[in-house]
DNA sequence: GCCAACGTTGGC
DNA sequence: GCCAACGTTGGC
């Protein structure tokens, strides 16, 4: 069992937005980045844990806990032809870009980008490193913990 | 809106 | 295969 931080624009799918769909679960369509795919497609699994992050907005931080819900299957945004997300060189015989379902597990208090990086422990986080623009990312179990005991 | 950082593209 | 140009991310 893995953790993971997962960012999503809260404009696209906010917390909230998570907790009103329908079993409270949500396809990560439009991840179009090599690396956070391969975490999805390669690495992720049913039950695997997941820090529900708001990025692009006016107060980025983790906004709660989910959990992957479905193993990773074809993005079908990949295919929407003049759809934003649309791929043409992308088949369905050959999909290239793939998303999981994620599930919530619990809202939580709001955890600001800046408050995570003053928790003594947590600077060695992939997401607080200089440069970082994955959206998907592993997360150390001992950060996990960390933040966990926080929220 | 700015811009640093980094990934992708495409000419050669 | 190199690398300049371009596009995107995402905090501020």
């Amino acid at each position: 069992m893995r953790y993971w931080l997962m960012k999503s624009e809260p404009d696209d799918v906010s917390i909230d937005d998570l907790a009103a769909m329908p079993n409270q679960t949500v396809a990560w369509y439009g991840v179009r980045n090599y690396q956070a795919r391969n975490f999805m497609r390669d690495q992720m699994e049913v039950g695997d844990l997941v820090l529900f992050y708001h990025s692009s907005c006016r107060e980025p931080g983790i906004v709660g806990i989910a959990r992957v819900s479905r193993k990773a299957y074809p993005d079908e945004t990949q295919f929407e032809v003049g759809g934003h997300y649309h791929d043409p060189k992308s088949s369905r015989d050959k999909p290239r870009w793939f998303n999981v379902d994620v599930q919530l597990t619990r809202k939580t208090r709001l955890m600001p980008l800046a408050e995570m990086r003053h928790i003594p422990g947590l600077e060695t986080m992939m997401v607080l490193q200089r440069g970082n623009r994955l959206s998907i990312t592993p997360v150390d179990p001992k950060h996990w913990a960390l933040i966990e005991k926080l929220l």
